[in-house]
DNA sequence: CTATTTTTGTACTAAACGTTACAAAATAAA
DNA sequence: TTTATTTTGTAACGTTTAGTACAAAAATAG
């Protein structure tokens, strides 16, 4: 069938995944196409025949980011613990992650902030992702209340979206001012209100 | 002294709120100096001669927005009403201001999730603005536990910095998803951990 | 082998970028 | 009125931008 002609010379999900990284690093528009072929190590030519151009690799870019982190934050969620401790996991893989990854913040929140008005795909690609993360995080306040460890009397999808809503704060927060102390307190103060 | 020369025809103020209303709509890196040109009514000498260069205006810009916004905040978390009203009003406050200012979210956000890593004076005053904005919630919630309002046995640095999270992930959420419901819920939610 | 198809690297394009140069205009001081 | 000083608008500056053109390279199909 379709398998003639001149094979890639590159995976195309290791291009994306270089292609995050440059993204992440400088944003959108402080990013150039040149520094997508320095960084993923591609021609003009195979670039933009792979991938069309900046903005649709750009999509490329954040889908894969989003799918990558996603799935480790709804791990977390499930995993066999304590609620308060797998909350608390989540809160404090968000420090780790940050800080191994070089204090950048969370790509998707970046990408809303500087292009969420201008750029449809990206309010789509980020909203999709706070829902489904508000949906786990309020699958475990259910598991919370059920197994004692939370008042059934609190209603869990307000306790949901408190959370979320903490959990975006604290990825803003910690990336933007690097205050450790800050991050600790935020952490605490958020389990104290959940407990 | 020095007041020979021509004079100017505008006033500064004026311009660093038409600059303000730009970058906030379009970021840094997005908006060029032509744009602020056009938005500002001035011409390129008179903005090069008055402000420098586009990165000297954009630090103006962001030094306005902070302490415009900055006051209003804390005229709402001082006034003269329940805490809980004034915790509610100022969650409420962002909604509104954030949906008449076109859903724009916070421009100190913006900057620091495209800039923050890259431009330390945009990490400066993201800083500034969150610790004074911490310092105020925490006198009101100090304010809370004398009045009777709000459990003396819980924290006060703990509550103020998990209501600065949950605020912050607000502005966040709200203009990226514009998803009132979850709005509310986040309102709702927060307010029942404090209370 | 030849023909076909796809990828690759390079050279290029036209437009946009931030900034500067500079002369004309407008004021105060002498 | 002249001189000094500052602002203003315009015309450039050199650089960088996203994207294209195209021929050489590398594979399959017949």
């Amino acid at each position: 069938m379709s398998k003639s002609g001149r094979p890639r010379a590159f995976k195309d999900t290791a291009v994306v995944d270089a292609a995050v990284e440059v993204f992440w690093s400088r944003g959108y528009e402080a990013c150039s196409t040149d520094d997508l072929c320095k960084e993923t190590g591609l021609g003009r030519g195979s670039l933009y025949n792979a991938f069309g151009s900046k903005h649709e690799l750009y999509e490329q870019a954040l889908i894969r980011y989003q799918q990558l982190g996603l799935s480790e934050q709804i791990d977390i969620l499930r995993a066999d613990m304590p609620v308060k401790e797998r909350l608390r996991s989540l809160l404090e893989w968000e420090i780790r992650e940050d800080s191994a990854a070089g204090d950048r913040g969370c790509l998707l929140i970046n990408a809303s902030a500087e292009r969420g008005k201008s750029d449809p795909s990206v309010e789509k690609i980020f909203t999709q992702h706070a829902s489904q993360l508000e949906r786990a995080i309020e699958e475990a306040m259910r598991e919370g209340q059920s197994n004692g460890e939370i008042s059934p009397e609190r209603n869990a999808q307000e306790l949901a979206a408190f959370f979320l809503s903490s959990y975006y704060g604290l990825r803003v927060l910690y990336p933007g001012t690097m205050n450790r102390a800050l991050a600790g307190r935020i952490i605490d103060g958020v389990l104290a209100a959940v407990f």
